[in-house]
RNA sequence: GGUCGGGUGGCCGAGUGGCUAGGCAGAGGUCUGCAAAACCUUUUACAGCGGUUCGAAUCCGCUUCCGACCUCCA
């Protein structure tokens, strides 16, 4: 198993050498989405970036727990006991069923996901499925002293907590700053410091999302699902725990908290926030109307696009960008990106018609392996993964073409190396290619062309190729035959 | 206002105290019936000003611009 990984860890704001806490076992929590609404691309960033991460943990032989939740429990708009609450709006609006928003949603979440080719997680639970679990936990919490009822609500004693713990650990934030920063409490409030966030939240009547517990009939606060479905399904401690940079303020510092409250342990040695999406430099977010949908990209119907784009090329846009780095998304971007995905499938289509031959001409594919794992090694750099490999798409280019020559090892290994890293940890697969029926029946119109050809009918040929091009099939002629692809 | 992260060539985007990132676009060439593709060659950089250093785009300081978080969002 390798050992070189390195990652950096938001909590000690470094790179560290990767070690887990039982090898050849990981553990690893991503917060999921909130299912009330379309997944933007924003969101999807994120998935895709853990894909990575999950993809490239199993491919070094690391046995990967992957925990990703699904949020369908009513959390309110802000982090206090007003405003209404997310699924129960969004019903009202649709005149549904809070649970079905959350199925429709879910199902969304689950096809676009798929599309994008990620790898569903090992456990994907939901916050509703998980009430007595999160009622446990804020029973711990209060047992340990750090949380407090007030009418039917809990709440977590954040100034309790400084006493003994780090709150800001993972922000570097200064308390006072965050106390001088926080809303006054005002008279009607029931919370004793201004940090102090719901555990626990009494339903109004009005409220339809609702569950029985200790404190009266409520729901639970916002933070806590996470800390207890982490600790089922992962235990008290675990390797990695992932999410948008968005969380680390508060979801995940409150995360934090509750966990050193309830069981005194960092819940997960490292944690890893990825970047987000921007669209002109601003971030792409629901709230603020910015957000692509995924649909509106692959069919290129938003207004700010100029044409459609498959989830593989959008895919491999993202995997061009550091996940710690902001991405910027435009037409110019995704289409240059477009074309490189195609060249790097083109390629691969290329691989299996490569022949070997005696000798090997100068070309170290043992040396380019290394690159790529050392790119990968270095906190999941796929950016620099792609660059190598395009040094391995000019070989096989250049080997097409006969103007070098690989041996049968060489052949073999740059093989592997090519199904390892482009379609198993890039995750990356030919969305281009079509049905056996189709192949066939281009075999045949190529044939034709290629007959036209040979008696000089160019007229016919050209045709045939201008025909082709028109409905967007690409033909490249070539000594060893004619090879296409739709553009 | 506080905390943090950035400003890299026409665009996207890596990286680094001295050695070509890469993709796309542009230019020239090879191949080709023509084209495309492919291959070869090639132009445009590191926000500004100081400092440290034999040497900085890379480290330090200042200036400036941008963004994120601090309020629901991946």
């Amino acid at each position: 198993m390798d050992n070189r990984l390195v990652l950096y860890n938001t909590l000690t704001r470094k790179k560290e050498k990767f070690e887990p806490l039982n090898p050849p076992f990981v553990g690893m929590y991503v917060c999921g989405p909130t299912v009330y609404s379309d997944v933007h691309l924003g969101n999807c960033r994120t998935f895709v970036s853990f894909d990575l991460i999950f993809r490239y943990l199993t491919h070094l032989g690391y046995k990967v727990r992957y925990v990703r939740n699904i949020t369908d429990a009513g959390h309110l708009e802000g982090d206090n006991d007003e405003g209404d609450d997310k699924f129960a709006k969004k019903a009202k609006l649709e005149r549904l069923e809070p649970m079905e928003i959350v199925q429709k949603y879910t199902l969304g979440f689950h096809e676009v996901l798929r599309l994008f080719n990620t790898l569903p997680p090992s456990i994907e639970p939901t916050a509703t499925g998980h009430i007595s679990e999160q009622i446990e936990m804020v029973k711990k919490i209060i047992e340990q002293g750090y949380a407090y009822e007030v009418n039917g609500t809990v709440y977590f004693d954040v100034e309790k907590y400084v006493k003994e713990y780090d709150y800001t650990i993972l922000t570097n934030r200064k308390l006072d700053d965050l106390l001088n920063n926080t809303r006054e409490l005002n008279g009607q409030d029931e919370k004793r410091g201004r940090l102090d966030f719901a555990l626990w939240i009494k339903a109004k009547p009005e409220h339809i999302m609702r569950w029985p517990s200790p404190w009266g009939v409520g729901f639970p606060g916002w933070h806590i699902e996470c800390s207890a479905m982490s600790s089922k399904y992962l235990g008290d401690q675990f390797d990695i725990h992932g999410g948008g940079m968005d969380l680390a303020a508060t979801h995940h510092t409150n995360e934090i908290a509750q966990s050193q409250a309830c069981n005194h342990m960092q819940p997960a040695k490292y944690w890893m926030h990825t970047n987000m999406l921007t669209v002109n430099g601003t971030r792409m977010s629901k709230s603020a109307g910015n957000g692509f949908l995924p649909h509106e990209l692959f069919s290129g119907s938003h207004p700010l696009l100029e044409r459609g784009y498959s989830p593989m090329a959008v895919r491999f846009f993202m995997l061009q960008a550091h996940y710690r780095s902001t991405l910027d998304f435009s037409n110019e971007a995704l289409e240059a990106a477009d074309k490189g995905y195609r060249r790097l499938m083109n390629a691969m289509a290329l691989l299996p018609k490569l022949n070997a031959t005696a000798k090997n001409t100068e070309i170290k594919v043992d040396e380019l392996k290394a690159r790529c794992y050392a790119a990968m090694d270095d906190d999941f750099n796929s950016p620099v993964l792609i660059a190598e490999l395009f040094d391995a798409v000019r070989i096989i280019n250049s080997a097409y073409d006969g103007k070098l020559t690989l041996d049968e090892p060489s052949l073999v290994s740059l093989r592997t190396l090519m199904q390892d890293f482009v379609h198993g940890v890039l995750g990356l697969v030919d969305d281009n290619t079509g049905s056996d029926d189709f192949e066939k029946l281009m075999d045949v119109v190529i044939s034709l062309r290629n007959e036209a050809k040979h008696s000089k009918d160019y007229t016919t040929s050209d045709r045939i190729r201008e025909g082709l091009s028109s409905i967007g099939i690409q033909l490249k002629d070539s000594k060893d035959g004619t090879l296409w692809n739709k553009i």
